[in-house]
DNA sequence: TATATAGTGTTTTTT
DNA sequence: ACACTATATA
């Protein structure tokens, strides 16, 4: 493409950020201001015109699929040559130069990614080898302070130098065997594979040099969210030719718990004090209401880089708000407005997006989506990897994968039952120590280790046998062919066939979808290995597996969201306490995690391009517990003149921030907005004010089922069956049916759409 | 060794 | 409300 034609396609401040390919850039790029368009064209514009060749790029982006997307619409730009360039994410980076140079590490190329849940698991391990007690000393919080500590690329050394209180120097320790356990199992997790990759290109100079040659334009993508590993890793590869583009916005710095280091953006141009700056500060995403609102809101933030999006585009309707009893109500009304936009023809169930703090949150959207039969799609929550017969699996491929990984092997020893119980584990655990070698060594020789009685030691080595000879069958094998083995040969799938409940069904399901993943990456990949399917499904995000053409309303965190965009968002559960988190309003630091909070709420708000909808709820289950709940003060920093209250709702509103702390003039005002329900938990009898917004949707809610013990009834899979019981279970009757051939099932009423005969 | 049951603690957000 | 853990029992 030519260099005109490049540069005409934007506007002013991009066509800087364009052209601006030498030396260190930082864009400051307000949300919807265009930035990905920048970045992208700035890459065509150093092949095409500057004649960059396409290897030396290297683009990071914070997820796989912004990747993907950023590769495609460079690929419709300059036709060719876009495979040669790197869009990657931190992570897959790191593997991707690590599987090359493990060796020099002390690991192997097949070495595992430890998730969360692995990490806990070893955490426990050394625990119980330590005979430390997890109720004084929480493996979580420990995992937390290590985490921490590599992301500021703290060594277990450096942690004890710098921690000599009791605590630390626990935590120093078991940072430290942690570290040791890793490396014998041939294990990296998240964190280690920036903070190994750091350490390599450190003791490596010259390999360092190599990768400098090979990137010598970089960019990277939300650079508000890096840490000090990151940020490290950036400088490394930069510091040859200097050719550091940074894209980034300091008010959408929301991964603060993660580590990110908003001294990263915001001190960028003293580290790089010939920086180019760049201020992207049109939105071409917004209508101006909504637009206002973000900036109204982001207003009452200190320390952030001055800046107030503009746009040119309509100014649109009002930011609404709407009320409710309780989530159940306010799941409804946002179920019932989509239900109704969507039947008039107004958008399509794919331009909405549900947004909410806390995962928890998902279930009672779920719920009412289903009743009304929305199509929907929750993203994050429960991982679809982290499903117990979903590690299962993987843990018998990482066992065939990966020889050294002690924890995979101790994870299914056992499963499907084998008859080894803890005690066998723990002699030949024992033994492994005392000879220095694998857990998985030991057990190959459990004819040697003392005590074991000879039916232990048979039981082991058919195990041993069996992880044999799926190994020697893995090389040449297909990893789907391979995962099919393990799944029948094991009995596996037979056990759960026979379990015959519903929940068995769904995990033999998830496992045929695993295997569907296994072909689709052997389809998809030129050279597939066993290593490389691993290690995608441990560095997938749930983000990335969203099909952009389904047709469906997203459900997902206000943290999934970032980067996203939506016709109509609703953001659910604007409460005090919810958010703002109550972790943030009681933290030692409030006035900085709010801060962080309300960046959380600016991400948002400007999500929405044409329609904004802040709903709460007044009173909500908090483990098991009725707790009030105010009104969130992200609303009220909302100018009364931009908020559109509905007809039934008008509660009093101010175009100003209250005072909210003490009793002063606006305690009257204050009464009414939070509804005089400030001390939480409180348990509240209330009456509905707002009669009109609580009756969509509950009536179907919870209906008496049309049947009663002793019908028969027809359910859409097992046919015709007859009714045991119907329980009021709450929110909806459970009923109890036998169904001859499948058996006693249990289901909701209202789920199971059972027809009586 | 495997299973049923009571008791206990827990929740922010994610690559 | 729910999941996980420790304990008792077969």
């Amino acid at each position: 493409m030519e260099k005109q034609e490049i540069l005409e396609r934007l506007n002013e401040e991009q066509r800087e950020a364009v052209v601006a390919t030498e030396g260190p850039v930082l864009i400051l790029a307000g949300a919807g201001s265009g930035k990905t368009r920048a970045l992208v064209h700035r890459i065509a514009y150093l092949i095409d015109v500057t004649g960059v060749s396409p290897g030396h790029i290297l683009a990071i982006t914070f997820t796989n699929k912004a990747a993907d997307e950023m590769r495609s619409r460079v690929d419709d730009m300059i036709g060719f040559g876009s495979q040669e360039i790197t869009v990657s994410t931190f992570h897959s980076l790191c593997v991707r130069i690590l599987r090359r140079n493990a060796e020099l590490l002390g690991f192997t190329r097949y070495f595992s990614i430890y998730d969360t849940d692995d990490q806990l698991s070893l955490m426990k391990s050394i625990l119980r080898q330590k005979n430390l007690d997890p109720k004084m000393i929480r493996e979580k919080a420990v995992l937390g302070r290590i985490s921490s500590a590599k992301d500021e690329l703290v060594t277990p050394e450096k942690y004890k130098m710098l921690n000599t209180d009791y605590y630390g120097k626990r935590v120093g320790e078991l940072y430290e065997a942690y570290q040791t356990k890793l490396l014998e199992n041939n294990a990296m997790d998240f964190d280690d594979l920036i903070a190994k990759t750091v350490e390599l290109f450190e003791k490596h100079p010259d390999l360092l040099e190599v990768y400098q040659e090979r990137f010598r334009y970089m960019m990277v993508d939300e650079y508000q969210d890096t840490n000090t590993a990151q940020f490290r890793l950036v400088s490394l590869l930069a510091e040859k030719y200097r050719n550091l583009c940074v894209v980034g916005d300091d008010d959408q710095s929301i991964y603060k718990f993660r580590g990110a280091n908003i001294r990263n953006i915001l001190g960028f141009e003293k580290v790089f004090p010939d920086a180019v700056v760049v201020r992207l500060e049109r939105n071409y995403r917004s209508t101006k209401h909504i637009l206002e609102a973000a900036n109204e809101v982001i207003r009452h933030n200190h320390g952030r880089k001055d800046k107030r999006l503009w746009t040119e585009n309509a100014e649109g309707a009002k930011v609404k708000l709407r009320r409710f009893l309780n989530g159940f109500e306010e799941a409804g009304y946002v179920c019932g407005e989509i239900s109704r936009e969507v039947r008039s023809g107004k958008r399509r169930y794919r331009d909405y997006a549900v947004l909410y703090r806390t995962n928890a949150q998902s279930r009672l959207f779920e719920e009412k989506m289903l009743m009304a039969s929305l199509p929907y799609r929750i993203v994050g929550g429960i991982n679809f990897y982290s499903r117990r017969e979903i590690k299962d699996m993987l843990a018998y491929l990482k066992t065939i994968d990966n020889a050294r990984d002690d924890l995979q092997v101790m994870r299914i020893i056992n499963i499907p039952k084998r008859g080894i119980g803890a005690a066998t584990i723990s002699k030949v655990l024992s033994y492994a120590e005392a000879g220095g070698i694998s857990f998985f060594e030991a057990a190959c020789s459990a004819g040697e280790i003392p005590g074991l009685s000879a039916s232990a030691a048979k039981k082991l080595t058919g195990f041993t046998d069996f992880i044999a000879v799926l190994r020697a069958r893995a090389e040449g094998r297909k990893i789907s062919e391979l995962l099919k083995d393990v799944t029948t040969e094991t009995g596996y799938v037979d056990e759960l066939e026979k379990e015959e409940t519903e929940e068995a069904e769904s995990r033999i399901e998830n496992i045929n979808e695993l295997i569907s993943k296994a072909v689709q990456y052997e389809e998809k990949e030129p050279e597939p290995t066993l290593s490389g399917f691993l290690e995608e499904v441990a560095l997938i995000a749930d983000i990335d597996t969203v099909e952009t053409g389904d047709d469906r309303v997203l459900l997902m965190t206000l943290h999934s969201a970032k980067g996203l965009e939506f016709p109509s968002v609703f953001m659910t559960g604007m409460e005090e306490g919810l958010f703002p988190s109550s972790m943030s309003i009681n933290a030692e630091r409030p006035e900085e995690e709010i801060e962080e909070e309300r960046r959380l709420c600016y991400v948002g708000i400007t999500r929405a391009k044409e329609s904004l909808t802040l709903t709460a709820a007044r009173e909500r289950m908090i483990r098991g517990e009725v707790t009030a709940s105010p009104l969130s003060r992200f609303v009220r920093e909302i100018p009364r003149e931009l908020v559109d209250l509905g007809e039934e709702n008008a509660v009093p509103m101010s175009g100003r921030v209250l005072n909210l702390s003490g009793r002063g003039a606006d305690a009257g005002m204050r009464d009414a907005i939070l509804g005089g329900a400030r001390k939480s938990p409180v348990r509240t009898a209330y009456q509905n004010p707002y009669k009109k917004a609580a009756v969509p949707m509950s009536s179907i809610q919870k209906a008496k089922p049309a049947f009663e013990a002793g019908d028969t009834v027809r359910h859409v899979k097992f046919g015709e069956g007859t009714v045991l019981e119907i329980k009021d279970g709450g929110k909806d009757f459970l009923v109890t049916v036998d169904f001859p051939g499948w058996g006693v099932k249990k289901m909701y009423a209202s789920f199971a759409k059972l027809k009586k005969i």
